[in-house]
RNA sequence: GCGGGGAUUGCCGAGUGGUCAAAGGCGCUGGACUUAGGAUCCAGUCUUUAGUAGUUCGGGAGUUCGACUCUCCCUCCCCGCACCA
C-alpha cells in the first residue's frame, strides 16, 4: 500500500469517528471562553473547488487551532439561495439549453458515474430549489471530505420560512430607523418580459458586460416651439455644435413628453416610456422632413441647421445627434462627406454656400493635439468616409479619453473657460438641466438581447428602494465599528476604509430572484436583494436550532421574539403571549444568542471586502447595540492552478470532491496553508505538492517509528539537546506566528524547519545510543503533532492514538511553550557549529582536496569584550576607531591587547555588521566543538580535528591563524 | 481616470532599517541508490577567493553610520469601481 493510499484511510477513519461522536457540535459551556466563527455560506448552484477549499481551510486552521487552545467553538453553516442564478440555471435546464444541461452534466458526473441517474438529476434542476438543495448537499458533504469542524446541526437556507421571518424583522428595524430610502433607479430591463434583467439573462451577458449609460439629451427647439432632442455623452461640446444630423430615411415622431413637444426617433419613443415619462405620440415623420430646417442651440443661441447622415442610429439614444467637428471624429467625415456629395444636396436641395460655411468650431484645448482633434486624427488614421467605422470608433475613444483626462475649455466657451474637461461636463448638463434645456436619457452600452430574445433596454423604476449606506450618522457608526475591529490582515482595512467612503444608496430590492419578500411592500413583487440579506445571519444561527426542535412555526416568529431574543426589548410575557411560545424555548433562544454573539471571527476571501463584509458592518451597528458588533474579519486573496486562473473553459477546475482521492485531504490541507501567505495569491503547482507529499512523507514515517517507544528520562548527548532546544524554539516562534493569524509562518516553524532539523539530527546521531534517538524523536514528534494538528488532524488523530491516547487530539489542547536560556544558548551553538562546518567545507571546496588535519582556533574571551564593547558604543551611530580605542583603554582585559584592538576596530569600521551578532563564550564555543569534533571527523572523511583556543597557549600555529579568530567565527588551518 | 496592490537572484516566492548574497520550493548540475529511472536521497547553484572581496533586489534621486526594507519622481503589471453572487 502506498504512502497516499494508507493516509487516505485514515482520514476517512477519523472523519467518521469525529461524525459519530459529534464531537464538533457547539454546545453552550460557560466555563470556558467561547469562540463563534464564521465563514460566508456558499451559494449553492455548483460544485465547490480549490479555490473555496482554500479559504474554508484556513477557516478550520484558525478554528481548529482556537479550539485546542483552550475556546469553546461555534462554527456552524448554512447555505445562501437568494437571488437570480439559480433561477436562471432552472430556466435554461427548462428550456433544453444545451449548453447549460452540458454544464450540469459535468457538474453532477463529478459526483455521479452512472449515465442515466446523471440525466435524471439534471433534469430535476428544472426547479430551483433542486438545484439548491443539491448542490448544498454535495457541498456540506464535501466540506465533511476536507475534514473541517464545522458544525452542521445548525443548518438552514435562505429560503426557509424561518429565515424570511428574521430578515422581514431586520428590514422592519431599518424602516423605523430612516435607513432605507425610496427613489427613481435606471435598470436593464427586457421589453417582452416586462422585467429587470440580470447579468444571467443577457445573452452573453457573461462575456460582455452591459452597463446603463446615462446621456445627456439636449433640446434644440425648432421654430415651431418643439424640440429635436439630440443625446450625447459629451455636452460639454455644446458650443461646438455646427448642424444637427438626422437619419432622413428613418422614422421619427412627435410626442407629448411630459409638458413639451419633442421630435425622436421612434426606437427612442419606446425606450423613453419606460424611463418614468408621461408620453403621447402626436404623428409620425421622416427624417428627411427635418432637413433644411434650423435649430437654436441652448446656450450659445446659435442657429444651425438639420443635416442628412447615414451613420445615425435610430436605435441608439434619442436617434439624432448634434455634429461637433471639431472634436467628434464622426461629425467630420460625415460633413466632410456631405459637402462633396451633390447627391445628396441636390436630393434634399441643400443651401450650398450654408454648408460651405460650415467650419469646426474648437472648444477644447487638449495637450498632444492642434486646435481640431478630431480632423487631426481622421486624417492621421486615413479615415476615408462616415463608412470608415471601425477607423472612426478608434478615434472617437481616443479623442474622448484624450479631452476627457487633459482637455481644458477655451475661450468660447465662456463661464466654463478654463475647466477641466472631466469637470465642465457636469457643470454644464447641470447648467442645460436647469435651464430645462436637457434632460436625463438612459441606454445601454452595447446592444442587448434578453434570453427570450427581446431586447433589452434601460427602464426608470420608479419608488424604488433603497438602503441609504450614504446617511451620515450611520457612516460614522460604521466607521466606529471598523475602527475597533480586528482587520486580518491589516492592510485590508484601507479596502475598508475605501469602501465606506464610496457607499452610498443602495438598491435593495428586486422584481426577481429567490428570498424574502420585502415587507415594506407586500404583495407587489418586491424581493429583498441577495446582497442585502445576508449580513446579520450570523445571528440566526444561535437560535435555528432551537426553534426546529421547539416546532415553532415560522408565522410565530414575531417581531417582538427577535426584539427580545436579540435585543432585550419587551418582556418574556409580552412575546409569549403574541407568539405562542413557550417561557422555556424563548429564553433558551436567548440565551444562546447571548452566549454566543458576538460572532468573534469571520474569515473570506478578498472579494467580499467591497460588498458583503462592508454592508456586515453596517448592518450590524444599525441593528446591535455595540457589544454584539463582529469582532475580526479574517480574509485570503485567491488561488491559481499552475499559474492561470481556474475556469470552465480552461477545464482546469479542481472540484473538492476530486481532492481525497487526487491528492489527500491532510496532504492538500498542508500545502494549502503554507505554500503562500493569506494575502497572496495561492498558485497551486503540481511539483510543489508533490514536495509537500514527500515532507509529509517524511514526517509520517519518522512519527510511526516511534509511537510505540515509552517516555522516559534519560541523559541527553549534546545533538540531542540541540535538537529538542531548537524544535521547543520552533515550535514557539510558531504558536507566536499563530497569534498574528499568520499560518503560513505557522506551518513553516512547526512542520518543515522542525523537519529539516530532524533530518540533520539522524545525520548526526549515527553514533548515539538508539535509545536516546528514539526517546528524543518521540519527545519531538509529540509536541510537533499537537501544534501540527490543526494544519493536518488526521494523521495527527492517528499518531496520538499509536501513542495510546485515549482523548481526540483534536479536543486536546496546545499548550504554551517557553524557551528557556538555555534553549537560546543550544541555537547559538547550534548556529555557531552550522557556520563552522560551512566554512570547512568552503575552504576544502577553494583547496580541492582533502584534508588529513582540520585545525580549529577559538578566539580569546577578550574579543567578546571588545564586541560587546562596540556594540553598546555604536548601537545607532558610525564606528569611530578612536572611540572604542579610548573606551577599550578602560577596559583591563583589553588595555592589554590594544594592537590587536586597533585592527579589529579598522574592521569593524569597514564592515560594523562583524560585531552585530549574537555571541557565545569562547568557551561555550570550545564546548560546543568538542562535542561535535567526532561528527566532524566523520563527515570530514577522517580528518583529524585538533582544537586550539587562543586564550590558552596555542601549541601549533604555524601561519598565524589563532590571531585571526573572532567571536562566533573561528579561524581555520586546513592540512 | 479614481482607489488599492505589486515589480527580489533562471522561474515561483519569503524578507519590511543592521547576523542578507538574501528562507523555502521549482528548475538546472554533480553524486548515491538502481537492470532502469521523468522515483527517492545527498550536495551544489551571482562573480571572485583559504573561509575574502566585488556587484545585485524594476529605473532614477534622496534620508541614514547603515536600505531589498523609509521618502520623492519615473516605467511597467495586477485587482476593484455598485445592485452581481
Amino acid at each position: 500500500m502506498t504512502f497516499l493510499d494508507e493516509i487516505r484511510q485514515i482520514e476517512k477513519k477519523w472523519q467518521k469517528k469525529w461524525q459519530k461522536d459529534q464531537i464538533f457540535v457547539g454546545k453552550i459551556d460557560h466555563s470556558r471562553p467561547k469562540w463563534f466563527v464564521t465563514l460566508p455560506y456558499p451559494y449553492a448552484q455548483g460544485p465547490f473547488h480549490l479555490g473555496h477549499a482554500r479559504t474554508y481551510n484556513l477557516g478550520d486552521v484558525f478554528t481548529r487551532f482556537k479550539r485546542q487552545r483552550g475556546n469553546n467553538v461555534l462554527w456552524p453553516m448554512a447555505f445562501h439561495i437568494t437571488g437570480t442564478p439559480v433561477l436562471s440555471v432552472s430556466w435554461k435546464i427548462k428550456n433544453k439549453d444545451e449548453s447549460e444541461w452540458q454544464k450540469y452534466r459535468d457538474y453532477v458526473s463529478i459526483y455521479e458515474d452512472d449515465k442515466e441517474k446523471i440525466e435524471e438529476t439534471v433534469a430535476t434542476f428544472g426547479e430551483p430549489e433542486n438545484v439548491a438543495t443539491y448542490f448544498a448537499n454535495k457541498i456540506i458533504n464535501d466540506f465533511l471530505r476536507m475534514g473541517f469542524s464545522i458544525d452542521e446541526t445548525k443548518q438552514f437556507t435562505t429560503g426557509d420560512l424561518e429565515y424570511n421571518k428574521f430578515i422581514e424583522w431586520q428590514y422592519g428595524i431599518l424602516n423605523e430607523k430612516n435607513l432605507i430610502t425610496k427613489g427613481n433607479y435606471p435598470i436593464l430591463w427586457c421589453i417582452n418580459d416586462k422585467n429587470a434583467v440580470g447579468e444571467d439573462d443577457i445573452k452573453d451577458g457573461d462575456e460582455s458586460k452591459v452597463e446603463v449609460n446615462e446621456f445627456v439629451g439636449i433640446k434644440f427647439a425648432l421654430d415651431n416651439g418643439v424640440f429635436l432632442v439630440a443625446a450625447t455623452l459629451r455636452p460639454e461640446t455644446i458650443f461646438g455644435a455646427t448642424n444637427v444630423w438626422i437619419h432622413p430615411e428613418a422614422n421619427y415622431e412627435e410626442i407629448k413628453m411630459d409638458n413639451e413637444r419633442w421630435i425622436v426617433s421612434e426606437e427612442a419613443t419606446m425606450k423613453l416610456m419606460e424611463q418614468d415619462h408621461k408620453i403621447a405620440v402626436l404623428r409620425k415623420l421622416k427624417g428627411k422632413e427635418l432637413v433644411n430646417q434650423e435649430v437654436i442651440v441652448p446656450i450659445t443661441r446659435l442657429k444651425i441647421p438639420i443635416y442628412p447622415a447615414a451613420f445615425v442610429d435610430t436605435d441608439h439614444a434619442t436617434g439624432v445627434v448634434y455634429s461637433v467637428p471639431a472634436h467628434a471624429p464622426y461629425d467630420y467625415a460625415a460633413l466632410v462627406d456631405l459637402q462633396r456629395d451633390e447627391e445628396t444636396i441636390n436630393d434634399y436641395n441643400l443651401n450650398r454656400d450654408r454648408l460651405e460655411d460650415i467650419k469646426p468650431i474648437s472648444l477644447i484645448t487638449v495637450k498632444g493635439y492642434g486646435v481640431f482633434p478630431a480632423v487631426e486624427l481622421c486624417e492621421k488614421l486615413g479615415v476615408k468616409s462616415q463608412n470608415d467605422k471601425e477607423k472612426l470608433e478608434k478615434a472617437t475613444q481616443t479623442i474622448y479619453k484624450d479631452e476627457f483626462y487633459s482637455g481644458i475649455m477655451k475661450e468660447n466657451t465662456g463661464e466654463f473657460k478654463g475647466l477641466k474637461v472631466e469637470k465642465a461636463k457636469d457643470v454644464i448638463a447641470d447648467k442645460l438641466r436647469e435651464n430645462n434645456l436637457a434632460a436625463e436619457i438612459y441606454e445601454t452600452s452595447r446592444e442587448a438581447f434578453c434570453r427570450c430574445g427581446a431586447q433589452i433596454i434601460v427602464a426608470v423604476l420608479q419608488e424604488q428602494y433603497f438602503l441609504n449606506y450614504g446617511d451620515e450618522k450611520w457612516k460614522e457608526t460604521a466607521f466606529k465599528a471598523l475602527n475597533s475591529m480586528n482587520i486580518i490582515p491589516e492592510k485590508y482595512r484601507l479596502t475598508f476604509k475605501n469602501t465606506f467612503d464610496w457607499l452610498d444608496k443602495r438598491p435593495c430590492v428586486r422584481k426577481r430572484g429567490l428570498g424574502t419578500e420585502f415587507p415594506l411592500t407586500k404583495g407587489e413583487g418586491w424581493i429583498i436583494e441577495s446582497l442585502s440579506d445576508s449580513v446579520i445571519y450570523m445571528a440566526f444561527y444561535t437560535v435555528i436550532q432551537i426553534i426546529r426542535e421547539n416546532q415553532i412555526k415560522p408565522e410565530q416568529l414575531k417581531p417582538e421574539l427577535f426584539d427580545f431574543v436579540f435585543l432585550n426589548k419587551g418582556s418574556i410575557e409580552n412575546v409569549m403571549e403574541s407568539t405562542a411560545i413557550s417561557e422555556d424555548s424563548i429564553k433558551e433562544m436567548k440565551g444562546s444568542f447571548e452566549y454566543w454573539y458576538p460572532n468573534d471571527f469571520r474569515h473570506t476571501a478578498i472579494t467580499h471586502i467591497s460588498n458583503h463584509l462592508s454592508f456586515t458592518i453596517f448592518h450590524h451597528v444599525a441593528i446591535f447595540p455595540e457589544k454584539y458588533w463582529v469582532k475580526a474579519f479574517s480574509l485570503n486573496e485567491n488561488l491559481l492552478n499552475n499559474g492561470e486562473a481556474m475556469s470552465k473553459s480552461k477545464g482546469n477546475v479542481i472540484p473538492i470532491a476530486h481532492i481525497p482521492e487526487k491528492y489527500s485531504v491532510d496532504l492538500t490541507r498542508l500545502h494549502l496553508a503554507s505554500v503562500a501567505t493569506a494575502d497572496s495569491v495561492l498558485d497551486w503547482r503540481e511539483s510543489e505538492v508533490n514536495y509537500a507529499q514527500l515532507r509529509l512523507k517524511r514526517f509520517w514515517e519518522y512519527a510511526t517509528s516511534v509511537t510505540n517507544v515509552e517516555k522516559k528520562e534519560i541523559e541527553l548527548s549534546f545533538p540531542s539537546k540541540i535538537l529538542e532546544s531548537s524544535v521547543n524554539s520552533n515550535l514557539k516562534k510558531s504558536l507566536d506566528a499563530m497569534e498574528n493569524y499568520n499560518v503560513r509562518d505557522y506551518i513553516l516553524n512547526a512542520f518543515f524547519t522542525n523537519l529539516r532539523a530532524i533530518d540533520d539530527y539522524v545525520k548526526l546521531s549515527e553514533h548515539i545510543p538508539k535509545e536516546e534517538t528514539d526517546t528524543v524523536l518521540r519527545n519531538i514528534i509529540e509536541k510537533m503533532m499537537l501544534v501540527m494538528s490543526p494544519v493536518i488532524p488526521h494523521l495527527c488523530e492517528e499518531l496520538h492514538e499509536r501513542m495510546k491516547n485515549e482523548q481526540y487530539i483534536s479536543l486536546t489542547e496546545i499548550p504554551d511553550i517557553t524557551v528557556s536560556e538555555e534553549d537560546k544558548a543550544y541555537a547559538l551553538q547550534a548556529k555557531y557549529l552550522t557556520n563552522l562546518q560551512e566554512d570547512i567545507e568552503q575552504v576544502i571546496k577553494l583547496v580541492k582536496s582533502t584534508p588529513k588535519k582540520i585545525h580549529i582556533y577559538i578566539n580569546a574571551e577578550w574579543k567578546n569584550k571588545l564586541y560587546d564593547l562596540a556594540q553598546r558604543i555604536f548601537k545607532d551611530e558610525a564606528v569611530n576607531i578612536g572611540k572604542i580605542m579610548t573606551e577599550a583603554k578602560q577596559v583591563s582585559d583589553l588595555s592589554n591587547h590594544m594592537k590587536d584592538v586597533s585592527d579589529i576596530a579598522k574592521l569593524m569600521m569597514k564592515d560594523p555588521s562583524i560585531f552585530r551578532i549574537e555571541m557565545i563564550s569562547s568557551s561555550q564555543q570550545q564546548r560546543a566543538v568538542e562535542e561535535y569534533k567526532e561528527f566532524l571527523n566523520r563527515t570530514f572523511k577522517g580528518a583529524e580535528i585538533i582544537i586550539h583556543t587562543e586564550d590558552q597557549k596555542v601549541s601549533y600555529d604555524p601561519q598565524n591563524k589563532a590571531r585571526k579568530s573572532r567571536p562566533m567565527k573561528p579561524a581555520l588551518l586546513l592540512e
